[in-house]
DNA sequence: ACCAGCTTTGACCAAAAGGTCAAAGATTTT
DNA sequence: AAAATCTTTGACCTTTTGGTCAAAGCTGGT
């Protein structure tokens, strides 16, 4: 099932990362088979040698990264300290941000338009995580270890913050004037005290 | 310029409420001139006859929207007392995901794709008013009535935890379970407690 | 060196999509 | 009620786009 020879892998490898640009920022329908063909250097025809079709390429892109990108909120640990975990979680979530703005971006898009290419996966094992997240945290707040806040919320929270970085991304820098990465910095900090205040008992 | 005769308000009103709902779900790229004529019940030629193209619309769309969308922070007064300005404002922005759903998304499509078509809106009048209110903030942490953090990621925070409930509202409701929008009523007070936490100095 | 199987592509195709236009149908003005 | 103006639309055009295919080009194993 999987590709074997090293050039089928090197070809296949080629057209996700030319279709992870394309798509995160044209969006499932606004990408073309001829701008992925362009950016990963490629022909039409080649590229639907390797996969069935546009569909099939975003399929992969979005199967591939699910599980990356819910690997911080997997590590969040029930054994640590409550305040630490969290503000870990959110220092790696930013910086998954910082370091994977496409695939946050691809996410994004599919997300606001209505996930028709993903509720299965967010509905099943996305969801499964979070709840199963949210009992740890409901377990901190009850032993008064952190605030007491809504866990599900909190989560959306440091989604929302995080993320904000990676999909506003222009919106971000025409306001700071950011011209390189120099603002996650800052970013970093502030979420940091953000949250450490917020969740104080 | 504008719109004068009552069929002529009429049916460009029909067109845009379609097209807010047609690019809102799609994306520019995404909706068709066919979707936006089936939701208007237009047909196509009458459609281009209000309106350049396509695109005329969605600038048309973006130009009314972007004052609506920045009131709530125009709001914001350097006179009243600094806790409850902000956290009214993050009601008021929640109000917004709440009510114009649409509009948020018709927004995040543009941003998460680069703003191709907003760039000017940006970089003009919506940083002017975020610096503008970031100043103000600025001036209430310096004089000790709020917790000292950076204005512009506080505004960079509202937004996006607000936004989240509208932009990501899928996922929102396959973790929640909901069904209507009761959640809105938790997320207000999760909110308020968040943010009164965080910011009080 | 040869050949079986894998890879690549130029030329096409059909459907979709943005847009045009002239003529027919309403409305308003006089 | 007729003229003038504004609206509406069926038919049509062009470009874009996802996808096909047969033939040509390679590659690796023997």
């Amino acid at each position: 099932m999987k590709p074997q020879t090293r050039i089928q892998s090197e070809k296949t490898e080629a057209i996700l990362e030319a279709a992870l640009d394309v798509f995160s920022t044209h969006g499932f329908r606004g990408a073309t088979l001829d701008q992925i063909a362009e950016a990963s250097g490629l022909s039409k025809p080649n590229i639907l040698y390797y996969f069935e079709g546009k569909a099939a390429i975003h399929r992969a892109l979005l199967n591939r990264l699910l599980d990356n990108w819910l690997a911080p909120l997997r590590e969040l640990s029930a054994d640590g300290d409550p305040l630490e975990e969290i503000t870990a979680y959110v220092k790696r979530k930013l910086e998954m941000a910082r370091d994977y703005p496409r695939e946050s971006r691809l996410f994004a898009n599919e997300i606001v338009q209505g996930a028709p290419r993903m509720r299965d996966q967010i509905e099943g094992p996305l969801k499964a995580l979070v709840d199963e997240k949210a009992e740890v945290i409901r377990g901190w707040t009850k032993a008064g270890k952190i605030a007491p806040l809504d866990p599900h919320h909190l989560i959306f929270s440091i989604w929302a913050t995080t993320q904000h970085y990676a999909d506003f991304d222009v919106q971000v820098r025409a306001i700071l004037g950011a011209q390189k990465d120099g603002h996650f910095h800052d970013a970093a900090r502030y979420l940091a005290t953000f949250f450490t205040k917020a969740l104080r008992p």
